[in-house]
DNA sequence: TTTTATGCGTTAAACGTTTAAGTTAATGAT
DNA sequence: ATCATTAACTTAAACGTTTAACGCATAAAA
C-alpha cells in the first residue's frame, strides 16, 4: 500500500503545521485548540497515520508500558503449574486494566539487562534459582515488587507462611503423633532426596523456610520431635517428583500419620498413592496441602490445605508496582479443613 | 550509586575514542582491533557501563527481540486451559533458545497498535473473537503467523483438523448409531447451547468447523443422520460450560450412544457426569474427545482422542516466525483410542 | 616508486519522537 | 492607551544509539 511508514514529519509536513502540534494533538490535548486537534486526528485518519511511533516513545518518554514478569522457574514450569498460572492471571488482568502489557522473563536466564532498559518494572514471582538475577533486581533502577520471597529495600507481596503453616499443621497434629514433611525447594538439588543434613538454601527469604518454621513449631507445641530425615525435599512442585517422593514416604517404617505437604499438587500425589495402597485417609494417614487450589477441593477426601488467592497475590502484585508502593504486604489466608470421616 | 545512567557517549569521552568504536565493540567484533576491543569492553565493565541502551536500540535498529503471543481468548483462560498453555510453553522456549522475548497479548484487547511498532513480529493462537485484530494483523508491516486458524498470505501452523475429527468419530461410530456433538465456538454466543439454525460463524477459517465437516463427513459414510439439534455450541473449552452441555446431552432421549466433543475437557467433563449416572462407558456410551491431554490418557476408561502436540505447535509457530517461513504447514496428528472394554 | 588493498577509526546523519522555551497575536485589566 | 496574561503554535534541543561514508596509515602487489 503505502510506499513507507508515515512519520510525525511526514504528518506535519502534509498538514503544514509543526511536529510539537501533531505529537500534542496526540498526547497533550490541552495544548491546542479543540478544533485544531480534531482537524487533525480526522486528517491523520485519512492519510492512514495510526499514531506517534511506539519505539520512539519509549527511547523519548522513557516508559514502555510493558512490565516484566520474571518467574523464578522456567516459563514451562510456571504455565503448567495451577497456582503460578493463577498467579499470572491476576498479573495480566490488573495490567491490562491500567493498559499496560505483559512481557513474560524466564527466571533460567541469567540476567535482567537485556530488557531492564525498556520495561517499565519487575514483578518477581517466586524466588528465582540464580542469585545473579537476584542481585541484578536488587539495584534495579526500575521498580519491582516481588511475591513470595523477599528482596531487602523492595516491596513484596506475601502470606504469612510461618502461621498458615504452623495451623495448618497444628490441626492435622490433634489426632497423629508421628510425622512426615514433604518439602518444596528446602535445598540445593534438582532431585527429590531426604535432606538429612544436607545445609538448608537461602533460610532467610525462602517461603519454604517459613512453612518449615510454621511446622516445626506446632510439632513442637505437641511434643512431636521431627528428624531431618523425616524430610524431603522437591525441587519443584511437580506431579512427577511428588509421585517419587510420596511412595519413598508411605514405605518407610515405623510410617509416620502425618505428612505435611508443602503444596497440594503434593498432597494429591500423596492422596492417591496412599488410597490406592488401600491406606485409610484420614483415619490412617492425615495429609495437609498448601495453596487451595481447585483440585484440592475435588478430591475425596477432600483434602485439608491453607488457601491463599494466587489471582489475588497477581492484583495485588501489579497494582503495587503500578501505584509504586514502596512498603511490604502481607495477604490473608485461610486454612481449609478436609473431611474428618 | 552513579548519578545518572552511563550513555554511549560518556564511555566515548572517557576512554577517549569515537562512540562509534564503543558501539562497535558491543555490536560488530570485526570492526576494530582485538586489543582496544577488549580494552573496552573491560573499561566498561570497571565503570559500570552494561552496553547499549535497549530502548534506543529498539529505535535505531528497528528490532526489539521481543514477539508478541496474541492469545484469541483472555489471557486468563489460556493460561489455565491445558492446551493453550502447553503451547505457550512451546513458543517460549523456542523463543527462548533464539535470544527472543514473549510478550503476551490479550485478545480481548481490540487493537494491536500500541506494540507493532516495537516487536519483531506476532504469533496469533485460535481465532480472535474481535475481528479488528484480524484485520490489522491482515496488514500487519511486521511477520505474522497464525495457529489452528487463518489469514490469507500469513503462514500458519495446524493439523488437518477435518481428517482427525474424521478419523476420531469413525472409529466410535463403528458401532454406535446416534450422534451428538458438544461442539467449541460454532456460533457466535457467549453461553451454551444447542445450534439448531444459528448461523455459523467464520466457517472459512475456524477449526472447528473444519472437525465439524470431519465429524459429518463420517456420520455421513455410516449412513448416520446428525441434524443441527444435536449439535452443541460452547464459547469456550471449559468445565463449566461443559458440566452444563453434558447434563443436557444426557438427558434427551433417546439417548445417544456416540458423542463427539471437540476438547478433552469436555469429553472428560461428560465422561465424569456419565459415570456418576451408572452409564457404561463405552457399551453403553462412545465418548471421543479432542487434544490429547494428559488428564484424558490418566482417565478411566481412558479417553479416545486425537494426539496433537500443542508443544509443537508452539515450536513450529516460533520458528517458522523467527525464519520467516511464509508459507503453511501442516502438523501430524495421531487418533489415540480408548479403551473398549 | 606508484598503485591497490586492507585494517582501524572517526564523522555525522539518521531513527521518530517529546517538550522546555520562545514567538505571536489576542484578551483583559487598569 | 498601556501592560500583563493567556492561548495557540513553532523552534530546536534532546533521548541514546547505529551505520554509511570517509580518512589515514601501513602492507602487499606491480
Amino acid at each position: 500500500m503505502k510506499k513507507t511508514k508515515l512519520t510525525l514529519k511526514d504528518v506535519a509536513e502534509q498538514l503544514g503545521v509543526s511536529t510539537a502540534t501533531i505529537s500534542n494533538a496526540f498526547n497533550r490535548p490541552d495544548q491546542l485548540s479543540k478544533a485544531k486537534r480534531e482537524e487533525i486526528l480526522a486528517q491523520c485518519k485519512k492519510i492512514g497515520y495510526s499514531g506517534p511511533n511506539k519505539a520512539a516513545q519509549i527511547l523519548r518518554k522513557g516508559t514502555s508500558n510493558i512490565v516484566a514478569l520474571v518467574l523464578a522457574d522456567s516459563i514451562s514450569y510456571m504455565v503448567s503449574d495451577p497456582v503460578a498460572s493463577t498467579f499470572i492471571k491476576g498479573v495480566s488482568s490488573a495490567l491490562q486494566e491500567n493498559g499496560k502489557h505483559l512481557l513474560l522473563y524466564a527466571g533460567d536466564s541469567d540476567s535482567i539487562l537485556d530488557v531492564v532498559d525498556f520495561v517499565d518494572g519487575f514483578i518477581c514471582y517466586g524466588q528465582p534459582r540464580n542469585t545473579n538475577l537476584v542481585a541484578e533486581l536488587a539495584v534495579s533502577p526500575k521498580p519491582v515488587v516481588t511475591v513470595d520471597f523477599d528482596i531487602e529495600d523492595k516491596p513484596s507481596i506475601n502470606i504469612d507462611n510461618e502461621e498458615a503453616a504452623y495451623r495448618v499443621a497444628s490441626h492435622a497434629l490433634t489426632t497423629g503423633d508421628s510425622v512426615a514433611i514433604l518439602g518444596l525447594r528446602l535445598i540445593d538439588s534438582p532431585a527429590t532426596c531426604r535432606i538429612y543434613d544436607s545445609p538448608l538454601i537461602d533460610v532467610e527469604t525462602s517461603i519454604a523456610h517459613r512453612r518449615l518454621d510454621g511446622y516445626m513449631r506446632a510439632a513442637e507445641d505437641k511434643g512431636i520431635a521431627v528428624s531431618n530425615d523425616a524430610i524431603w525435599h522437591l525441587p519443584e512442585s511437580d506431579r512427577h517428583f511428588a509421585r517419587q517422593a510420596a511412595k519413598e514416604v508411605l514405605t518407610i517404617s515405623p510410617r509416620p500419620n502425618v505428612v505435611l505437604c508443602m503444596s497440594d499438587i503434593i498432597a494429591l500425589e500423596l492422596l492417591h498413592m496412599a488410597l490406592e495402597k488401600g491406606i485409610k485417609v484420614p483415619s490412617e494417614l492425615r495429609i495437609t496441602g498448601f495453596d487451595g487450589i481447585e483440585e484440592a477441593e475435588r478430591a475425596r477426601p477432600r483434602l485439608t490445605t491453607v488457601c491463599q488467592s494466587s489471582s489475588q497475590k497477581g492484583v495485588e502484585a501489579a497494582r503495587s508496582l503500578l501505584e509504586q508502593v514502596t512498603s511490604k504486604s502481607t495477604l490473608p489466608f485461610e486454612v481449609r479443613l478436609g473431611e474428618t470421616v
